[in-house]
DNA sequence: CGCGGAAGGTTAGCCGGGCTAAGTTGGTGG
DNA sequence: CCACCAACTTAGCCCGGCTAACCTTCCGCG
């Protein structure tokens, strides 16, 4: 029972480990990487605030500023004012932005169709039933509590001693 | 036909992208990146040399360098000098990084074992028959001869307008 | 009304992990 | 012996995360 699933578990941790070094290997050297990629598709479908683009990334709100201040300097995207509240700020798509995101999008999937090209009738299917259930996968996400603590002791790997850093006692 | 392979293409991005954030947040904060595990994961069957690590994980020499220079000071990894060529420089694990990686790796297919555990034994059929398939994606490499020039004239998204740089004109 | 806390964003500064260019050291062939 | 190549390392840049600290604006309550 148990390993079973833990032998699964070790298959798919191999698989995805390999696709991520795929997705390396196709983004590498793009002139949008794939946060930028990511950015401007959560903006396709219309104007959003810099919180829930935040939230949606799963990344703090300063990471996503400066995404955003890099597309705006390059004219992908605009920042406007929210009329109902001074303090948010608003992020769309520019015409130029929304031609780029076609493009990318369409260069990126046309790679994937060459290589699902080379599968089987077969084996295509295969993939196609499994995708729901890998989406699924981390959907209820529970909230990390593992770590059995083996880990939990032992130190980051860091360069250097790390002086200067406070360990935060609360203010 | 193409229009099939472009909509399964479409929904296979997607799903990569629900993964690869569905990893990161799995990752984010514990005490060995996925590039160290990786790296460690590579040592496990013996001492290997720099160059050999840094073509498996698609990375420069000096990327590996860095990583490995790290672990090294870390306690988890040691150099050693090859006495056939004395160029090169053999990498492998200490008990301790042994150790180490033995404990990430249990944690980490726990965490997915645990995801699993949710599944039907359908599904868990479903994607156990798929993964020979996503392994095989990518495996021909086709060189990226792509990005159909649309995106080859749009300059990249920098951060400045990038002064001291040059264009690389072949020496 | 006014004031203090909460909420939304930005700035500054650190770190990890890529990259290229250039330097160093050790093999190898003419 | 010397020129060249191969294996690494060092230096310096960039992207993309993070936290801490700050400013502005909203809002609820005395």
């Amino acid at each position: 029972m148990r390993d079973d699933l833990t032998e699964l578990a070790g298959h798919v941790s191999t698989v995805l480990r390999h696709l991520v070094l795929l997705l390396r290997r196709t983004v590498a050297g793009q002139p949008v990487t794939s946060q930028q990629y990511g950015v401007m598709g959560s903006l396709e479908s219309g104007p959003r605030r810099m919180t829930g683009l935040a939230e949606e990334h799963g990344v703090q709100l300063p990471t996503m500023t400066v995404q955003i201040n890099r597309l705006e300097e390059a004219g992908l995207v605009s920042r406007s004012a929210d009329p109902a509240d001074a303090r948010v700020r608003t992020v769309e798509l520019t015409e130029e932005g929304r031609e780029r995101l076609r493009a990318v999008r369409q260069a990126r999937i046309g790679r994937l169709a060459r290589e699902l090209e080379a599968l089987t009738e077969e084996e295509r299917a295969t993939l196609a039933a499994a995708l729901p259930v890998l989406a699924k996968l981390g959907r209820k996400e529970s909230p990390c509590p593992s770590w059995p603590n083996s880990a939990a002791r032992s130190r980051p790997v860091r360069d250097r001693p790390l002086h200067g850093r406070k360990e935060s006692p609360r203010p």
